[in-house]
RNA sequence: GUGGGUAUAGCUCAAUUGGUUAGAGCGCUGGAUUGUGAUUCCAGAGGCUGGGGGUUCAAGUCCCCUUACUCACCCCA
């Protein structure tokens, strides 16, 4: 027998979730589930792996060569590397079924083996919402709607959604002749904030080889600042005369009106004509979202609309639009922002095991209080009180609960809120309702 | 995938120009305290210095490889 030990390690990109992690980490997977349950968005799951033809069709170069793939028998098969391209292979195949309009979210793990870096993993949860088989502008409207409810409802005030429209700068392209180079044109444009004018001017030129005019058009748009409204205004001479960019123009000010109509200011929406995003499939309304205290991080949750999403599985026209949260970078954002709560527990009540002869009495108590709605733990030892104490505080209970013989005899507990360290009397009660009616309007606050 | 930086206890960091047995704070376990956490005092556990190879009388320290993390590209949630 070799006496030659493992080493435990991960791969690289790759992480482990202890309890202090995972437990804000469902928080969000919740928190997103019920918003977009509240806009009528429906759940589904697909498989992770899939037929790599299914999967690699549609990508690029790039996705392809991130795409984890391998052999499996005979099969060539694949690691989802998003759940849009999962998407459209679920709503070929099962359209009739569902019927359009579709609403669906997907929350689940995608894998893509590309360098790691702050923010950035091998795997990691996305939260995507779509809204298949219409071109109303209502879903664009309604998408931009949902990713500001999503941010705020996990706590956020302080981001900007920045939003785009495709066909804005593919009119554009159009009539400065550099449509067949839109692809590394709006790549370019892509770098603006982060470059600067110069240098996006010059990678244009490099890659296209098209003439310093063409270039002088596109680079327009970096001139275009001001409210919402203004960048509206400016963009009616860059788009005169192009129906496309018109047509984008008119829904990007359909989308400011509605949403201004309901209360999102240019605090959390605002117009960014350089930003492009994935640039294979979308074809209309784009947006990314970023934290305003850790811009660096990149985009949180990003989407768009595309004018055929199945195209490869079906003759079937559907157009839709959807965005995706991305879970694990806004986990690692709420990290390093010092965000995150530091509790270990998922029960706000503790109960110590006092007197190891009462335990069914202990037993019967978490038991009522949980047919009340809360969490409760029963220490599984009797030690002793300052151990059990030490446990709750350490994991962050809120509240333990004190039942010894003084207190049977009384038919009384004491229940401690830890946060001020106060101590209350209560009585011990058939259900014990007055003590689950106490806890439940401390906890709540 | 390309290029730079980093790696010492669970965490944050020390350790003269290479020189005895690698230290501290926090955290963890137990005790002081058999009816009370967070404060205080005491004790303990925890390191093949990321892994492998080399130079040297001697390596945490120098060299090479590898792995992980990190930053910039690429791309993107």
């Amino acid at each position: 027998m070799s006496n030659q030990l493992i080493q435990p390690r991960t791969l690289s990109g790759f992480r482990d979730f202890l309890p202090e992690m995972m437990i804000p980490r469902e928080k969000l997977m919740e928190t997103a589930r019920r918003v977009y349950r509240s806009y009528g968005f429906v759940p589904i799951d697909t498989p992770t792996l899939e037929l790599s033809e299914i999967l690699c069709g549609k990508g690029s170069e790039e996705t392809d060569r991130q795409m984890y793939r391998f052999q499996h028998g005979k099969r060539d098969v694949a690691m989802r590397f998003d759940l849009t391209v999962p998407l459209a292979r679920f709503v070929a195949q099962h359209h009739n079924e569902l019927g359009m309009p579709f609403k669906r979210y997907h929350i689940g793990n995608v894998w893509r083996g590309e360098r790691p870096q702050a923010g950035r993993f091998r795997e990691f949860a996305q939260c995507d919402f779509d809204t298949i088989g219409t071109n109303s502008i209502a879903s664009d409207i309604e998408t931009v709607l949902v990713i500001n409810d999503l941010i705020r409802a996990i706590g956020f005030e302080q981001f900007k959604i920045r939003l785009n429209n495709r066909k804005v700068l593919n009119g554009i392209l159009e009539k400065a002749n550099l449509a067949e180079h839109s692809v590394a044109v709006l790549r370019a444009l892509d770098k603006l904030p982060k470059i600067g004018p110069e240098k996006v001017r010059l990678e244009m030129l490099e890659t296209t080889g098209a003439p310093d005019s063409a270039i002088d058009q596109i680079l327009m748009l970096s001139q275009i600042s001001g409210t919402n409204r203004e960048i509206i205004q400016q963009l009616g001479s860059l788009c005169a005369g192009n129906e496309l960019a018109e047509q984008g123009r008119e829904q990007l000010a359909d989308v400011i009106d509605a949403t201004e109509a309901l209360g999102l200011t240019e605090n959390n929406l605002e117009i960014d004509v350089s930003i492009a995003r994935g640039l294979d499939y979308y074809t209309g309304t784009i947006v990314e979202t970023f934290l305003t205290d850790l811009p660096s991080f990149g985009s949180i949750c990003s989407g768009g609309r595309y004018d055929n999403l199945a195209q490869l599985y079906t003759k079937q026209q559907l157009p839709g639009i959807g965005a995706s949260l991305g879970l694990d970078r806004l986990l690692a954002a709420m990290q390093q922002l010092d965000l995150l709560p530091k509790t270990k527990t998922t029960a706000e009540v503790m109960i110590v095991q006092f007197d190891k002869s009462k335990l069914k009495e202990y037993l019967k108590l978490a038991a009522d209080l949980r047919s009340q709605g809360i969490a409760v733990e029963l220490y599984p030892e009797s030690k002793k009180l300052n151990q059990q104490f030490k446990y709750a505080d350490r994991r962050g209970a809120r509240a333990v609960i004190i039942a010894g013989t003084d207190e049977f005899a009384a038919g009384v507990v004491q229940v401690k809120w830890l946060a001020d360290g106060t101590q209350t009397e209560l009585p011990l009660t058939e259900n014990s309702t007055e003590i689950a009616e106490w806890l439940i309007s401390r906890c709540t606050k």
